[in-house]
DNA sequence: GATGAATGAGTATTCATTCAT
DNA sequence: TATGAATGAATACTCATTCAT
């Protein structure tokens, strides 16, 4: 049975871990700064989570499943308001979501054995039950289907590729912020000139 | 004073660094493998690089270099054969320079410590002479604009704008080919037809 | 006051010690998979013993004074059947004995720490009150005495002796298949026939 | 290439190691320990040792192989001196192992583990070479056969039998010794007494 | 009496780095 | 130059014990 305190403690843990986790990444951290962020002593964290890896999952899991809603309602707006419109909001929560996710997914990219060891492991449903970022592109994907369907959007698109590029443009945004964080000025990558880029096209027409 | 053996050996260890990082990332990558896997001993690397993020560096720097030229020669294209083709290209040639250096890419991504260290270090000049990893917009935006000017582009596109969504593209599929793999059936995230979309626009015309 | 409740915890204690204890040893033997074992929370061990090694010699106390009765009525058996049939039986006891309380002595001939505490512990007491296993050859020596007394056993032999010579048969039997346990194809180091050995050497002859 | 300094660190971990594990037990013993003993830095062992396991059987094969050779020649002296005498000897020589070796093997007995992990670790078969100890009844029953067919032992005796009680001589005497060490005045379990009581049941009578 | 949460000292092991040869 | 031995601080994790409820 777990008591009132218990859970405070916990939540308490997964709020310190992942400020942690996402500075220094999943290998810099240590168990040690984790607990003190949490005011808990080391021993604690092995109460609630199995290992790091396991408190890193959770962590993970817990921050992806927050933004999940707002993504698989995406098809819903069809034909509401403008095409422009619901791109520039969808685009603008994918960037949101990856904002908060991206670090926990750096420390994967650069980590083959972390990245497979959260397939097989118990929290993997409860990741991708979490939902929208094993699979971002299909919201959107059903959304652009749907809009075609209605003539707001060209025919000849292939609108699973052109969910594509849209996903791309908050996706690089976020991660090449990130990137430049203190290296150099931090540029605008302004996001949304670029969506209308996508929107209209580069070629002249006719 | 260097030996041609002391140059052999240096090399050796660069080859195999950039394996090593590349497979496990920079902070699960021991000197202990990277030594093994140049065929050499541990304490040798201290001759020739100060410490394992220096070998880090270099070792991102020399794999930087090689892909270099082709993308500083971008802009010299304009007008000749079509955009199409030749925005094909340039997405080709960032694809394999972003394939190579992604994995040295994450562990900075995950890791901002080891990225601000990058800024501050004697290296830091050497990677960043090596250029277009720290900056593949500026090229690119150079191409459009002088295309632009040929009038093969759209009068009202914001050609910075359009260089970073072109770049967005290879840059997106790289780097979730290799978060996806092994985690999902590699789904074929068909660049070039992405960037159709882009070059055509999503909207109707008129 | 003692409750019944609080008499049964404590039993369900003993006697999930006792198992834990055998199998892993008083070192490898950790509180919390014996008190998964009893069935109750850890910290419910320190309401009934000071610690685990309070619980270890309790444990043994426990099982020690099981078959302390058998051992003491040795003596008495002097003059009744054969000697042969005699000895066989205590050979039997002491293999019995052997066999219950031989992992505990393990943990306490591989620790001499562990062993001295026992000494000086407020249990020692308790363990030595159960006395045969602190002194196993004292009723053999009296009963072998008893039947040389009656000219059952030959007038030259020292029944310390003997009783030793006795003794270390069960004992080294009993010892010795723990030991090879798995390790080689479990001989079955007859003692009964070794027994026979030693008595040749015991009766008179003719 | 090992290194001459290499192989006395080695050596002299060895040294320290067969000390504290006989002290404590291998629960017991920290790597911290053994590597102050041996004047080392704790690291220092897994340059020698793969971890505290193998450290343990590496030392208890170093000890076991050094008394090995007596051993064997059991079987030689058949027919020379008297049975007695000879007997005697090995007797001796039994203990002798026993006293070097009974440490670590208390340490298995207690902790079945640790003896499973030995009979599938690499130095398994290392520590066996050693022969001795995992059979210790063989060249003992050889030399009895032999002894029977010159007519120096009762027809009747079954040597295998005879050697597991003349075994159990020595060996219960050293292990009831170190376990009543300090525990009572050390009892002198006069073996060689006891080893007579066994003789007269294995010699002719005449 | 009993519980489950929390503790924190302690443990084996790793690994970048230094040093003697 | 190169080597391999040695270092020792750092790290994830364990576990007997204490404490609040």
């Amino acid at each position: 049975m777990t008591t009132r305190r218990g859970a405070e403690t916990r939540q308490r843990l997964l709020d310190a871990a992942a400020v942690v986790f996402s500075q220094r990444g999943f290998a810099r951290s240590t168990t040690k700064e984790i607990a003190e962020a949490a005011g808990v002593a080391e021993g604690t964290i092995y109460r609630h989570f199995a290992d790091k890896q396991d408190l890193f999952y959770a962590t993970f899991s817990a921050k992806s499943a927050i933004t999940a809603d707002e993504f698989l309602r995406f098809p819903e707006l069809a034909g509401k308001e403008t095409v422009r419109e619901n791109l520039r909001r969808f685009v603008s929560v994918i960037e949101d979501i990856e904002q908060t996710i991206a670090p926990f997914q750096a420390s994967m990219w650069s980590d083959a054995e972390l990245a497979e060891a959260l397939g097989t492991s118990k929290r993997a449903a409860e990741v991708s039950a979490a939902g929208p970022p094993s699979d971002p592109l299909l919201p959107l994907t059903r959304y652009l289907e749907a809009e075609q369907e209605l003539g707001r959007i060209r025919d000849d698109v292939d609108c699973e590729r052109a969910a594509f590029a849209l996903f791309a443009i908050p996706f690089a945004s976020v991660t090449l912020n990130r990137a430049l964080r203190g290296q150099m000025p931090t540029r605008d990558l302004d996001m949304m000139t670029s969506l209308d880029v996508v929107l209209e096209g580069l070629l002249p027409q006719g």
